[in-house]
RNA sequence: GCGCUCGUAGCUCAGUUGGAUAGAGCAGCGGACUUCUAAUCCGCAGGUCGCAGGUUCGAAUCCUGCCGAGCGUGCCA
């Protein structure tokens, strides 16, 4: 909040002194180090220096248009035109005390809110759910978590494969060799069982590969039993997705699989080619990309040359059905990064084809798990890992720490702590490392007591529920307590001012967050805020402390948990009140 | 071949329009518990940011070339 008064401020002062200068250059941030100020602003040079004006100059004109003095004790031009602004303590102490009173969360919600689509997770019917789904689960749940904190309205949907050529060789399977008793106990597993079964018999067995494809053109061309199977299929695989995502404390708006497209696909054909995106080249329907340096090798087909449709197709009539359904304004799909190009296809292909729609499309994508030798993660004998197995692990392993660490609570506390930490643990590490590099997936190193990991922050926050529970005023902390909510927050030492000055810097976080669609960002943040948070402990005795900083302090903590809590339930984290 | 991404401390990783002295954690060394939970904290040590040029007041970040890795590249998704 008191970022964004100052960025105002800033933002009125420079168009005063350049008329054409672009806002969203004037950003301020936080002084890399405290010796220069607490926020700066390195914007105005690239502005200055576009015009070919002096920096240091543009830097002193738009100071003397600048009226900061209710928020800052001090305004300087450093080095070669770096704006450095000095708060003052109390300027601090005002934007904590109307957090505590519940006024605001340091960060505001968007003026014009939007409607964002975010398309994630998409596992597939009659396959088990593994690694390979979790960093688009976890990334997409967290974005869609943030933008609508941000004030946003967000549709979330979920775009299961339950359509396509292995439906052939799942139908023969489940016609010739189903197991109805595994069926019974492990569905997905047998669905799986019975595809690999079939699948390696193709190789050797061709009339099995041909009862494949007319099991599937039956399923095509509405056969009921084929129907009915199918639709089993997907219900079974359902609801083991519904049993992941229940734990992973993951919902969707809509599931709407690729099947739910196919009446539509004829009508995008044909609207693709009256458009003229596409043409006819070796019997199939393809979209040319001559005037693009990069998609200009790499045409996209979307029918085949069997007559089919494929995944290009299918997304395209995506696209278009939740622009025209759901007005969306924006469109984000979080996806691996071997996806690229397949949607700069589509989002060049969907812009030829809809020129009036202004949707803004983005491919949010994101590099591989990688096990703790460098290579794709994979169990002992070589298997994909199931992602309900490694939820499973996480959690007892989460569980032999927590008896560790504390054997007193209740088995009921113990398992929720250790469901929470687990958890968290995994979806901490998922979203700690920049989303577009590999990561080394390690137990050890997500579930460490210390460093940037989620047992150590969700123990922050538990040490502050800690205080509380033993101040005797179960309110004392609570935002917009009555109790001394009028006051002002007073901040005696440096690690308070600190502590504060961190907390007043959620929202712009956030908001950098959103713009480049980086979780890590928040995680550092987080990180930060609990760094700042143990020098305050070790340092400032809280319940020991006179009566007025001893009230103070508390709702100072009160507002840290607060924070705490915010920026890891957008995580997609809970947080436990002990550990 | 072409394209995308990457190469930062012994290891795993950050590094927000180019911005001030490149930061964490782990591992190593040395300290701090009759505590508001030590599941913690403090200190020390550790880097020619793959290599070579260029642009700039300023480059880990932008441009060019080279070396190395992963992925993608017309009928899978």
């Amino acid at each position: 909040m008191l970022n964004f008064k100052i960025e105002t401020r800033l933002i009125e002062a420079a168009l005063r002194v350049l008329s054409d200068a672009d806002p969203s250059l004037l950003k301020i941030r936080p002084c890399p180090n405290p010796k220069f100020g607490d926020f700066q602003t390195t914007g105005l040079m690239p502005l200055a220096k576009r015009r070919g004006l002096n920096p240091r100059e543009v830097a002193e004109e738009v100071i003397r248009n600048l009226d900061v003095s209710q928020y800052c004790s001090r305004v300087e031009v450093a080095g070669p035109g770096f704006l450095n602004f000095h708060v003052k303590k109390e300027a601090i102490e005002e934007v904590v005390s109307e957090a505590a009173r519940g006024e605001h969360i340091f960060s505001p919600k968007a003026e014009e809110p939007k409607t964002i689509v975010i398309d994630f997770s998409s596992p597939n019917v009659a396959k088990p759910m593994h690694v390979g789904h979790i960093r688009s689960t976890i990334l997409g749940d967290c974005l869609a978590r943030l933008f609508r904190f941000l004030g946003h309205k967000v549709i979330t949907d979920n775009h299961i494969g339950d359509w396509g050529t292995q439906f052939g060789k799942l139908i023969v399977g489940w016609k010739t060799r189903l197991d109805t008793q595994r069926l019974e106990n492990d569905p997905v597993g047998e669905m799986e069982r019975i595809y690999r079964e079939i699948n390696s018999e193709c190789e050797r067995a061709p009339s099995i590969l041909e009862s494949a494809r007319g099991e599937l053109v039956k399923l095509q061309n509405n056969d009921p039993e084929n129907i009915g199977i199918w639709r089993r299929m997907i219900e079974l695989s359902r609801h083991q997705f519904e049993s992941t995502y229940h734990r992973l404390g993951v919902e969707f708006d809509h599931m709407l699989g690729e099947s739910f497209y196919n009446s539509r696909l004829n009508n995008v054909i044909a609207e693709l080619q009256s458009a003229d995106v596409v043409r006819e080249s070796r019997g199939a329907l393809v979209a040319f990309f001559d005037e693009d340096p990069i998609l200009k090798e790499h045409p996209a087909i979307v029918r085949k040359s069997d007559g089919a449709a494929n995944y290009t197709t299918t997304d395209l009539a995506t696209l278009d059905y939740r622009v025209r359904e759901w007005g969306a304004d924006k469109i984000v799909y979080v996806t691996d990064s071997r996806q690229q190009l397949h949607f700069r296809q589509i989002f060049k292909i969907f812009e030829a084809w809809r020129r009036e729609v202004e949707t803004e499309m983005v491919h949010v994508w994101f590099g591989s798990i990688l096990g703790e030798d460098g290579k794709p993660f994979k169990t002992r004998s070589g298997e994909v890992v199931r992602l309900s197995e490694l939820l499973d692990e996480a959690e007892e392993r989460a569980q032999c720490v927590v008896e560790e660490k504390n054997p007193g609570l209740t088995d009921n506390e113990k398992e929720r702590i250790s469901r929470i930490v687990g958890i968290g643990a995994i979806k901490y590490a998922d979203l700690l490392p920049n989303r577009q590099s590999d990561y080394q997936f390690s137990w050890d190193k997500m579930l460490a007591l210390n460093g940037n990991t989620a047992p150590y922050l969700l123990y922050a926050y538990a040490r502050i529920r800690s205080i509380f529970r033993k101040s005797g005023d179960a309110s004392a902390g609570e935002l917009g307590a009555r109790d001394g909510g009028a006051a002002r927050i007073t901040l005696a030492t440096p690690e308070e001012v600190a502590l504060a000055r961190q907390l007043s810097c959620f929202g712009m976080t956030l908001e950098a967050v959103a713009e480049d669609y980086r979780p890590n960002y928040l995680c550092n943040y987080i990180y930060e805020l609990a760094g700042f948070f143990t020098q305050f402990y070790e340092k400032c005795p809280v319940l020991k402390a006179e009566p007025e900083i001893r009230r103070a302090r508390l709702r100072l903590c009160g507002v840290t948990a607060e924070v705490l809590k915010t920026g890891l339930e957008i995580l997609g984290l809970e947080v436990p009140e002990q550990m």
